[in-house]
DNA sequence: GTGAAAGCGCTAACAA
DNA sequence: TTGTTAGCGCTTTCAC
């Protein structure tokens, strides 16, 4: 019925382990050997057996995705689709989870979960990977994890991140280079680590240009669109309003964009506005937001190279394997050269 | 180091196939010794090894989930959410693969996932399960399948749905009621099996009500954002404005409003507008849109409990397991009473 | 380089 | 009602 390892053995006329070696990319094999195993696991079609597999190897060639607030639209799902077709070529499985960091005993959960499994390694997502408590269990447990999107403690394992600070700097530039002088910055909710990281890249860009950074232009937010909505009155609702405004996220942009459009300033003709992460909001909003884009899918494949490494497993979180992806500006329609002379 | 059977049977004082008939919900284990072994578990917090029991008995305990969202529009999250959580009160993990129905060859692709995992049957999701070609192999392999929302083909095996025309004319009514007399509709994509079915409902309240429906007030649309801004051109631009649109899905809600806003018609003062899903559109619209919500949650719950049954497995998708669960009206701020007299 | 034996943790089949 | 025996398909020793 099914085809197993002594179906391929007998028809390339070796020992059961022989095609385990060439299964499992051991040396001690000779060439020739090697290929009549190969031949024979093709012409069967044979597929090694994943839990005989890991029932004898303590492996389980099974890697957890952990994910908290899957609504963050678009986020989750480039994650999980990046990780999906990297454990694909590496033949993994993936194993997705939602975890909900709020509920407490959520940890137990995720450990239950994990333990009946026999999961390899775990992704740990931007949410999920800030807490403490979880990566002490994971690392008592000896479980490797590389972290997406830390923010805090870089040397505690391997992460993949991009260069936050930079990007805010890139898109500010991008800003000033359309000759805005008057930009207003919208804040991210002080407890997310990008938070003060995008607004360094605001500053740094604003003094690079030798731009003063008026405390009035800095507005508080919560990245959500009720957030946005909210500062985009407290800057737009004065005479005295800038020529392009940058918000922390996308949902903040798209708020801000809907104050401007009731208050009748044109966006962009009247005023900029630019966001960051390249979400469902950005693109759906009119006009469309310059944002920029985080490469979220080979984020998640370079988490699961990392943790599909025998080195990384075995040196136990090494953060030396972290990595920084290179991130991208989305030029869209609401942002435009700053007008001659503000509008009032 | 990690508890077996065998522990748990020395400290319960059984043997381990003891163990296992309590595990398995077996029958023939007197009350007083099922309490034993129990306790011996949670004393032990002992985890059943999955591999093991995949290995020996043909079933793996493992669910599959398949769903191809690119935007992720919340609907795939709240999906695996339900699915998730049943799937642990059942014991049964869950293995989220995403898919691309459009890309060649996806069928071998989920196919070979099936086999390498062993999965012991799979939820098929919206876009998914209207794959003819796709249930043909499935069914070929004997895999048991439980479609949500599948749209056609209901006697093909069991499928968990909402009585997709009796919401539509439920927020029609909702309409009628506010006074609403001169109602649009903005349709859906013609190949989406929803569409013809929101038509109808929507007509059928109408009709229910003696209103005509006039066919220069009913406009094609696309399901997207770009569709319903279309749409609010076509519906909005002459003099002649309805007092109420309804759109087949929010995202076309969202463009028409935003049609509205541009046009300087108040919503809801001057037209109300109506969606349907219940997706992160309706609820950062601004106004918020009212719309009806499917229990998403629920469905996916159900169509586990479905699979997980042994007799739905042994019968093969006997579709008289099919369920439809209800739908809920979500009144939000884009609906008012009908404007005393048209605005122009 | 290759193979034989043993066993991973569990459940099916059969006894008792 | 409970226990015993024999594997599931693979990988790990450890021989050869």
């Amino acid at each position: 019925m099914t085809v197993t390892i002594k179906d391929v053995a007998a028809r390339a006329g070796v020992s059961p382990k022989t095609v385990s070696r060439v299964l499992n990319g051991e040396a001690y094999v000779r060439d020739a050997v090697r290929e009549a195993v190969l031949g024979a696991i093709e012409a069967l079609s044979y597929r090694p057996n994943v839990f005989a597999r890991s029932l004898s190897s303590a492996r389980s060639y099974l890697i957890g995705l952990f994910l908290d607030d899957p609504t963050w639209s678009g986020y989750a799902a480039a994650m999980q689709r990046g990780a999906l077709h990297r454990c694909r070529e590496r033949h993994y499985h993936l194993v997705v989870e939602l975890v909900d960091i709020d509920k407490p005993g959520f940890e137990d959960e995720m450990l239950a979960s994990i333990a009946a499994l026999h999961l390899d390694g775990v992704i740990l997502t931007a949410p999920v990977c800030r807490h403490d408590g979880l990566l002490s269990r994971l690392e008592a447990a000896r479980l490797p994890y590389v972290r997406v999107s830390p923010g805090e403690n870089p040397l505690r394992s391997a992460a993949v991140d991009i260069d936050e600070t930079r990007a805010a700097s890139d898109i500010t530039r991008h800003l000033i280079a359309l000759g805005h002088r008057d930009i207003a910055f919208i804040e991210g909710i002080p407890t997310h680590a990008a938070t003060p990281k995008r607004r360094a890249g605001f500053e740094a860009a604003m003094h690079e240009a030798g731009l003063p950074v008026d405390p009035r232009r800095i507005v508080g937010g919560d990245f959500t669109v009720g957030g946005g909505r909210v500062a985009g009155e407290a800057l737009l609702s004065s005479s005295d309003v800038p020529s392009a405004i940058f918000a922390s996220n996308d949902d903040m942009a798209l708020g801000a964009m809907a104050v401007a459009s009731q208050r009748g300033i044109a966006v962009p003709e009247q005023l900029s506005i630019a966001g960051f992460d390249d979400s469902y909001s950005a693109r759906i909003a009119w006009p469309t937001i310059t944002t920029i884009r985080q490469p979220i899918m080979e984020m998640a494949a370079t988490a699961v190279d990392i943790l599909v490494d025998r080195q990384y497993r075995e040196t136990m979180q090494d953060p030396t394997w972290s990595r920084v992806l290179p991130h991208e500006l989305i030029l869209r329609e609401s942002t435009a050269p700053a007008p001659a002379r503000p509008f009032r």
